[in-house]
DNA sequence: CAGACGTGGTC
DNA sequence: TGACCAAGTCT
């Protein structure tokens, strides 16, 4: 048979062809236990493998690693943070996104020492109890830490499945089909590696633009390759356009190198994250009044930062506050205190721009 | 169940 | 430049 040619191959040679292209090709990640070190008994940690998983939802590989090297170093285990201040974790996560993670992360920590003895549940009920953790990271840390036969299903069992078996259904309403694909496909044997090998391969061969066909494991049997159907799946329901909203950002400063911030309530935009003063976004326009009186001045160039359903265009305005200042909104960080990389990226970019204008007029 | 919820990289 | 994309969950 010629490689153009579809070729019939059953559930179990795929899976199998899928682990032998695995045991070669897999990706080496900090939090994973290389296929040849399983065969001597090494087993995950299941807390290492639920913050991986946390981390990488919808997040990209390059992004991860160095937010699980630094909760990993400062909080080896899930009784470590359990035990840690949730503004001091809401820091180490700023920049990373989706702060209801970070807020259901730490949740998840208490409720898994308090009553689980610090021992992550090894059941896909018991999993999905847990806060953040949903469908797809429930299957995903059963099969990966206990080897359980779930089945995983993320973007990347997504794309492969629908490109596979030349679904052209759109997502998300394609999914409870493609979950069942997904199905057929786990094997009994080796689950964890058989739903890494999935990702993997999505990753790295399957991918939504440029996908190495060529070289794919899973070449034979793919009916979108064929079909030269491969790029044009998932089908997906077009998205909305994003609005434009307008906002302000007051960067106060003490004369002792203090800034005043505002710790945001949990629920909403950059829940639990700390934020400069300025009040709701909106497409209206911007009119907060200033945290407190002082001289305000306006800079000259605007933060501007796209979030997942809007734009926003931030203006900035710093003051110098007297070191007496009592305001009514937020609090005073001390120089020694306040880390930059505390803040959200939005935030950030509203005070580098601040910084300039500090320098600026000394 | 459709919308809320971040960010950085890519083409 | 801007739209799309990445190991989703919650409401």
């Amino acid at each position: 048979m010629r490689d153009g040619n579809l070729k019939q191959v059953g559930p179990a040679e795929i899976a199998s062809d899928l682990l032998v292209w695995y045991d070669v090709h897999a990706r080496a990640m900090p939090w994973r236990v290389p296929p040849a070190d399983k065969l001597s008994g090494v087993r995950p940690d299941p807390y290492r493998v639920w913050l991986s998983e946390v981390m990488l939802q919808q997040t990209t590989v390059a992004a991860v690693k160095d937010y699980f090297h630094r909760f990993t170093t400062r909080w080896p285990t899930v009784a470590d943070l359990a035990a840690a201040e949730d503004g001091d974790v809401m820091g180490e996560w700023a920049g990373l996104g989706y702060y209801a993670r970070a807020r259901n992360l730490l949740k998840c920590a208490r409720v898994v020492v308090a009553d689980h003895g610090g021992v992550f549940p090894d059941t896909l009920a018991g999993l999905l109890k847990l806060p953040g953790v949903g469908p797809y990271t429930a299957a995903a840390i059963a099969s990966i830490a206990y080897d359980l036969p779930e089945v995983v299903v993320d973007g990347n069992v997504e794309r492969v499945m629908a490109r596979l078996h030349n679904l052209h259904d759109p997502l998300p309403g394609s999914k409870p089909q493609l979950t069942e694909l997904a199905a057929g496909l786990t094997p009994a044997q080796r689950p964890g590696d058989y739903a890494q090998a999935v990702m993997d391969l999505g990753a790295t061969i399957c991918t939504p633009r440029n996908p190495a066909c060529g070289i794919c494991p899973l070449r034979s049997p793919c009916v979108a390759r064929v079909q030269g159907t491969a790029l044009e799946l998932p089908k997906k329901t077009p998205k909305k356009p994003k609005p434009t909203r307008l906002g302000i950002a007051y960067v106060g400063r003490r004369a002792d190198g203090a800034y005043l911030l505002e710790r945001r309530p949990d629920k909403g935009l950059l829940g639990g994250m700390l934020g400069w003063p300025g009040g709701p976004w909106s497409e209206g326009g911007a009119a907060e009044a200033p945290p407190i009186a002082a001289d305000w001045r306006l800079l000259g160039a605007e933060a501007r930062h796209t979030f997942t359903h809007f734009h926003l265009i931030l203006q900035v305005r710093i003051a110098d506050l007297p070191q007496g200042a009592n305001p009514e909104v937020g609090q005073f960080i001390e120089p020694e205190t306040f880390r930059p990389s505390d803040l959200p990226t939005v935030m950030r970019k509203a005070f580098d721009l601040a910084r300039g204008g500090f320098d600026n007029t000394p």
